[in-house]
DNA sequence: CAAGCCACCTGTATCGTTACAGATTTTGGC
DNA sequence: GCCAAAATCTGTAACGATACAGGTGGCTTG
């Protein structure tokens, strides 16, 4: 029996125009080495005719293959924007592959190790990409130990070595202190991420390194991080604005952040640059157009996307962990 | 053969454990009529106790049922950050169902038809999500002929029914005019979606409506839309402000595109409030906090995402697609 | 007590693909 | 020419689920 022409190609399409086996026609498509090179010719012209895709559903079952990469999202952080080029970043390489990129979300009330459980015992991907990385992870150690490949947007502390990209945060906070330092700033205030994540430590360090090389102080701001709302984040910073210590320069680990800290800046009356100088993390520039005095250092989340994407393809595809980790650094905007 | 007990749960280990048949599991795990209250229980109870879920790609081969959304991104226009949210809506309704969600990127320099006809060519999903909508929308035409699931981002006109969800634009645009005739504007500039875009009309009509029934007229600016960069928005703003016939009142059709009128307006030596009002619309709150003059009326991509999750699913297991079609309104903020 | 009916359960075939173990034909060596 | 070794090709089974067409046993009904 033919099978119809309104359906789908398969394989039994082919073979049937073919009049091949369908097992030829399968190692034919895979370039198996016994396979004659004309029949392979003829059956990738046929394929490409008919408009031949596997059918996915027939190879996961198969093979335990799902071609799909899970981004793991929490669901609060996530709308701030950060996410969102690097949604892009991911996507632009898994177009030129077979990978569906597949959004699993998680909220932060949760347990994060949910979702990553939910992957590995579903087997809903091949591979996974996570964020807010932290010191010791336990989503790390729990993927490593399953052998799961994986990426993590952030380094951990545990002496695994698996793949990562992250963004030079400690340098971040150094070249900060010391640009706030040229502009004659000496007391200097850091609004810091969660310290539950790993790059609170690497920005802290590289802040205070930057402190004890430029000789600047630190005022201490430890009541609010970069999770807290910027309502919080803007009250806290005009009390510190007001308090007999205040700071005359400040570094922010976000843009959200920084909008904020400018926020409460002029709610106690003073002036950016004038009596506050700030450095701020910045991934796209709408703080650049309205506070132009803001001295903005890129991070680039699509580069990050892009980065994690192939090295989850290539761990999937067994290259080793090590060769995997990336860094990447912050940029001078203008 | 007693399956083995360390691979993931199948019917077989159920049908083992109870004793039973695979179809009967397979049954009474779907709660068919035919099968026993006791025997359900039992197998709900073994089910739960082995932590069995249903393999997607053996529903997928033998139902065709995917069980996935796919929600197709223009990879240029999204980075700005505008569907962060909305992903953020999509999964809190896909997360207490089956489906998964499945980004399907596109180049908007290429067909915005392939994503569609690649997702219904090879059955990728069972839905699909998508906005940039055009009045005569060709990706509606097709989804429509091949009476596939689908929400869209934004309405059409072409005397299809189909579900959707909207912000109400006119009704933005219209509220903008009086806002700003109110604090005494009368010399009104636009600054428009790309003119290929339904809404386009839609806000087009209610600043037009607006400005009859309120008693203003209309300041030309169509060099430029929301789709151009936004130094190319600044510069040609900041030009119309330098013009003989310079606005008084501005709208903005995005947040984003109001950062970059608000530079141009201060580039060309004005201020906000005193020499020019401005109405944006707006869907996070960076813009309020750096210069609340602006005027922000909230469109919530987040309700967007949810209200087009659940018409998708809807509209898969058969309501009616007149029954799912949606607006939302313009809220004030604060 | 046979027939019919219900309530419950189950075997078989199938979706599209690939691993595996042959089968068939060609080629080449001597 | 004959046999072994390549070179090609192919059928079967299996992945996990479900549609479908039967089974089986008990109970009512006339």
């Amino acid at each position: 029996m033919p099978p119809s022409p309104n359906e789908r190609p398969t394989l039994k399409t082919i073979a049937f125009m073919t009049g091949l086996g369908i097992t030829t026609v399968s190692r034919a498509l895979k370039d198996a080495p016994d396979i004659g090179a004309e029949t392979k010719e003829r059956v990738r012209l046929v394929a490409a005719q008919v408009g031949y895709y596997p059918n996915r559903a027939g190879v996961r079952l198969r093979t335990g293959k799902t071609n799909v990469i899970s981004l793991i999202l929490s669901l609060e952080e996530e709308f701030i924007g950060l996410t969102s080029p690097m949604v892009v970043g991911i996507s632009e390489i898994l177009a030129t592959t077979q990978y569906h990129l597949v959004i699993t979300p998680y909220s932060t009330r949760s347990d994060p190790l949910d979702p990553v459980r939910y992957v590995l015992d579903t087997g809903a991907a091949d591979g996974v990409i996570i964020s807010r990385t932290e010191p010791k992870d336990p989503r790390v150690a729990l993927m490593m130990e399953r052998n799961f490949p994986f990426g993590t947007h952030g380094r951990t502390e545990m002496g695994l070595v698996h793949p990562y990209h992250d963004f030079d945060n400690e340098r971040f906070a150094y070249d900060a202190v010391r640009m706030l330092v040229e502009r004659g700033r000496r007391r200097i205030m850091l609004l810091h991420p969660p310290p539950s994540l790993t790059y609170h430590m690497h920005m802290r360090s590289g802040f205070e390194r930057g402190l004890r090389d430029f000789g600047a102080t630190a005022v201490p701001f430890n009541k609010v991080d970069l999770d807290d709302s910027l309502a919080d984040i803007r009250a806290a910073c005009e009390a510190a604005m007001q308090a007999p210590d205040a700071p005359d320069g400040m570094i922010s680990g976000s843009g959200g952040g920084a909008v904020a800290l400018v926020a409460g800046i002029e709610a106690a009356g003073l002036k950016l640059a004038r009596d506050v100088d700030m450095v701020s993390k910045q991934s796209n520039d709408l703080l650049q157009w309205l506070r132009p005095e803001v001295i903005t250092l890129r991070e680039d989340f699509r580069l990050a996307g892009r980065e994690l994407a192939k090295a989850v393809i290539a761990r999937i595809e067994g290259q080793s962990a090590i060769e995997l980790q990336t860094l990447s650094f912050p940029v001078l905007q203008n």
